[in-house]
DNA sequence: ACAAGACATCGATGAATGTCGAATCAAAGG
DNA sequence: CCTTTGATTCGACATTCATCGATGTCTTGT
């Protein structure tokens, strides 16, 4: 019932305005310290081998989401794959579903985009 | 333990082989736990919003570098610019030249691409 | 209603990290 | 030689983090 989430701000819009990324690529301007701080939790998420491995487990799955028992086996107790779970949902790289008994967590898409634009540097073109 | 930075396994290959990312992308398969590791340790070093902010200063000044006088003010010491910079070259992501009273620290094009080629991920075709 | 399985939360703990001031090193100039 | 300026290293400290076992919650099947 705590909606603790509720209180992180998005870190990319999933509503409209979607498409927009949080900051520009990295090698285009400094970056502000808002956009940094914005950025940085993204790459701090992805920054540690446990959920590198849920992350890509789950993105390689067949339609792009996987349930928690079929991701478990990465070396980590059960709670600790839960902890990472809710770390990569908050950086807003994951969502999730309960269906029945099980839990399906699913990539999100804008999120990985974003990443992606910020290390697209063609300064070539400027 | 004095060449302790010299233990460390460089997350890109700059002699022969170039071109040759660590890792697939992370949509790919799933990682296996080395390569987990060795993605991590990149992700980690831009898990920061200090170092993203030097990072980006680095990348956007002219000709792909900059002294560290011109990037300090970014809110934090000289001490811990210092610190945060030699963690960026760690990862490989920044190399450094002393040129007289100054050292010039450069962006590595081959992290960037390698970084960038891990987040590139077109599954619609599969 | 009860038991079993899947997953999340809680509380604790040891390790890693970011930060600073002081000290040190390196180059340039008087 | 000594001082000044730029940058790294050192030592210490507070905070964050990854991890675990125990416990709680939710759903299904008997």
């Amino acid at each position: 019932m705590s909606n603790t989430e509720a209180s992180l701000l998005p870190l990319i819009e999933s509503g409209p305005g979607a498409g927009t990324p949080c900051c520009p690529p990295l090698t285009e301007r400094p970056f502000t310290a808002d956009e940094a701080e914005t950025a940085a939790r993204m790459f701090k998420a992805l920054g540690d081998p446990v959920r590198l491995r849920l992350f890509s487990s789950i993105a390689s799955h067949a339609g792009g989401e996987a349930c928690v028992c079929d991701i478990s086996d990465v070396g980590v107790s059960q709670p600790t794959v839960s902890h990472h779970l809710k770390k990569l949902k908050e950086a807003g790289l994951l969502s999730s579903e309960r269906r029945g008994t099980w839990v399906y967590y699913r990539i999100e898409p804008s999120a990985l985009a974003a990443m992606g634009g910020l290390l697209t540097a063609p300064p070539a073109s400027a």
